[in-house]
DNA sequence: GAATATCCGTACGGTAGCGTATGGACATGA
DNA sequence: TCATGTCCATACGCTACCGTACGGATATTC
């Protein structure tokens, strides 16, 4: 469960990090103040220096999350090469991270149980938004109208969903190894113009 | 939250269909006795006298949904006309559900963050099999292989979640009213051979 | 080298939920 | 009518977690 071995003097950052670490494997109720506390080999003492209560934990955790989604999804987006072929990376990028990084898309499917708490809903609707927008204007690029793109993008954006779902709960459903590299190309092809 | 204002007696069935109404909106955790048996207008004193503890519950509330889940997909593919029609309306009633229905899809959602928990896992691989078992069969009475009728389902099942998401945690992502109908359409279009 | 700020451990009270024990209300049959 | 079975409320102890109070340790500054 945890991993350093304690550390001289901590930061809000290690204690946010920990507790995105737990709602990423646990939901929501696992980011709780004694449990993260004892994973990082510290007490409450510690924590309720750095934060004001249960609330912020969970306010900073969310924050760090959508930082980190914006730059990696940044970073994805430059990092795929240019003009026709950046969306078709950009699809074969994210549904291999879906079964080869630990957790990539786990948040959104820890927070589903609360996507109505008044602190998950706004980043939830933040995150959605600038990952539709994205894929939105990939597909104008592709020669699509406003209104096909928007489109597009749902269902593909839905279909990037539901792969982070099934390779979550049900990793048996999905092919394994090589061929689920060739599973995604068919996918690809399907889904892009 | 409760509706049914007391009731003489409970039954078994009155807690577990409580429980899984109480696991639709707010998750696992909300599968607690005290607060059900509030719900209902009754003490824990009736609960131990139908259950033996939350396990108990919590399987009883599991099994409810499996069961209504196999009636319901059953009764929609009858209800789905005959030949090639069949899997495109199958596709239209379901995705209509998803943001017409109350939680549809919605217990799939609440169990992700607990989807390696031992009473959960069997549950939802049994369900997803199933679902997948019958798209596949859809798909090869288009014409398809087996293997390619396999990959249409994964990516078609994939879809449906992944709209479920959508519908549930930032609905205001989808068109609304008859743009959503139409919608429905242009996606099935993209789906189906 | 003493004062101050930073960081954290310990101890405490409070709440929510689980499970058990026990008795009581009500019906049913002998 | 009394005995038995069914169904449930009350009361209790237990655990996990939240938040506060307070004091101690270590570093930093003058």
């Amino acid at each position: 469960m945890d991993m350093t071995p304690a550390k001289a003097t901590l930061t809000r950052e290690d204690w946010s990090a920990a507790a995105l670490a737990a709602l990423e494997r646990h939901g929501l109720a696992a980011v709780a103040v004694e449990p993260i506390a004892k994973s990082l080999g510290a007490t409450k003492g510690s924590f309720y220096w750095h934060f004001a209560g249960r609330d912020d934990l969970i306010a900073a955790a969310l924050d760090q999350w959508e930082r980190r989604d914006t730059d990696g999804v940044i970073a994805t987006v430059d990092h795929a090469a240019e003009g026709a072929d950046r969306l078709r990376l950009l699809l074969r990028l994210v549904l291999q991270a879906v079964v080869g990084a630990p957790g990539a898309g786990s948040i959104e499917l820890a927070l589903q149980p609360h996507a109505d708490h008044p602190m998950v809903a706004p980043v939830l609707a933040r995150v959605t938004e600038r990952r539709m927008s994205t894929l939105e204007s990939l597909f104008t690029d592709q020669g699509l109208s406003r209104s096909d793109a928007r489109d597009r993008a749902r269902l593909t954006y839905a279909a990037y969903l539901g792969h982070a779902q099934l390779a979550h709960a049900t990793p048996g459903q999905l092919p394994k190894g090589k061929a689920y590299a060739a599973y995604v190309d068919r996918i690809v092809e399907t889904l892009t113009p």
